[in-house]
DNA sequence: GTATCATTGTGTCATAATGACTCAATGAAG
DNA sequence: CTTCATTGAGTCATTATGACACAATGATAC
């Protein structure tokens, strides 16, 4: 995906902080302001024609793709981290973001010559032995809707985009399995923490939330017993209809009032 | 609870490995062999007086107590390594085991002044530092047998002993909470996971597992509905009855089926 | 205007699950 | 033999679920 321009001198300045640039910055800096062998990563989900999709990103020349992740300051909350890596990533903040899981598979950074490339990236600057650690990662699961986020992508960063879960590429290291642990995550907390909140619009046809739903649990579900369950729920307002101008009958939309 | 010996020269070694006694060795050799910044904490779960415990340690004389816990070895992966600690710390092993959250709060380490407490049972070692850093810690959860464990307490352990969850002391700074999101785990797990097996004798009355429900839940089930729940879902094998010389009808025996 | 058609909203029906109960059976003590 | 706490099983109303049927609707084709 192309990169869109940042806005304004604001969002430069935290573009400055992300991971990547602090590959940029001196070694020794790193190392005093981040917390050695632990890292975040975080799987972003979005919702678009109809499949379930995560944000992926690539550096430089690196022939894989990562989960957008990044360092913990060593005076910063681990789900401040996350956050703040993750506005670094998509541009976005006040988000619903969950800790899922942490891997800490110690061939993690092993056979993927990562301090090699990134070596290459920084050029004089000694990160090799940064990047050549050993990664306990704390995973984060968010979820955004894809139309209200401008993607920014950062200095060392190719390549940016989303990425239907089932058509995943090759991942770095156990991104893969991150990816996989996350999606039971959300099967889980979609039903109970009504989740679908951020992946949907702020109005939704029935049908809409029926393929979000299909998408996330990648099954189908019976059309009117569905409709009967969400109503049921009493989290469902419903508006006026919404006339498509196709050739059938006009579908209510409706709009989450739960949010207390 | 009183310390019982260990058995043989092989627990003995065992127990030489173990957190505590690593700040008897050389510091550079725990700063070379184990992650910095990273530790594992365990809840470990039992059932007994009809009572949900979780075993509970106190160092030297620090006037709190802790979680088992301990350092994640720079070779080793996560849940080996949580295995690992559990073992040290209970002399148990081959028990479901599952790791439920991660906790990094930046003042995990501060107002606690572990890093002089443990600097005293150290004596001359600098091993300040290393207790002194932002731990972030992996959690796990384990269910045993209380009734199968011989508590094996280490060198600089002075107590260890199963407490009630609802009278819990003052723990090490976050452990409260930690234990606060074990429980709320192991309510989700109970249920799905069949997670009772480890938590009961091998056979047992059908009272006898509505008190693990309810002491997990900490709350009342009808009787019988319970009953009749668990008797659906064809995982009880029903045994012979058990003749408790109490002045009432004699309750069945059940033991778990599915083990597979 | 009228027919057509995919889609949507609602209703039916059988079955399963659940919560609140009743009641007889039982094992030992007095 | 009576008493009594406890246990195992059953009843009944309510709710949840899966598989359908069917009418309503909004645009298009004629």
């Amino acid at each position: 995906m192309a990169t869109k321009g940042g806005k304004g001198k604001g969002r430069e300045k935290e573009r400055m902080k992300s991971l990547v640039r602090s590959i940029d910055v001196n070694m020794a800096e790193v190392r005093e302001k981040y917390m050695p062998g632990v890292s975040i990563d975080t799987v972003i989900f979005s919702f678009h024609d109809d499949e379930l999709k995560v944000l992926l990103i690539r550096y430089g020349d690196i022939p894989f793709y990562c989960l957008p992740g990044g360092f913990i300051e060593k005076t910063e909350e681990l789900d401040d981290a996350a956050l703040r890596i993750l506005k670094e990533r998509s541009g976005i903040g006040n988000i619903y973001l969950e800790q899922f899981y942490t891997t800490g598979a110690v061939n993690r950074s092993q056979g993927h010559m990562m301090g090699e490339w990134f070596q290459e990236l920084a050029k004089d600057r000694d990160v090799k032995n940064w990047f050549d650690q050993r990664f306990i990662s704390v995973c984060y699961y968010a979820l955004i809707d894809e139309a209200n986020v401008e993607l920014l992508s950062e200095e060392f960063v190719t390549e940016m985009k989303w990425v239907d879960v089932k058509k995943l590429p090759k991942l770095y290291l156990d991104h893969a399995l991150i990816v996989k642990k996350a999606i039971e995550r959300l099967q889980i907390d979609l039903d109970q923490k009504l989740v679908g909140f951020n992946l949907l619009n702020e109005t939704f046809t029935m049908g809409e939330l029926q393929k979000l739903y299909e998408a996330v649990y990648q099954k189908a579900f019976d059309r009117t017993n569905f409709q009967r369950k969400m109503l049921s729920m009493n989290i469902l307002e419903r508006l006026e209809k919404k006339y498509t101008g196709k050739a059938y009958k006009a579908p209510y939309l409706y709009r989450f009032i739960s949010k207390v």
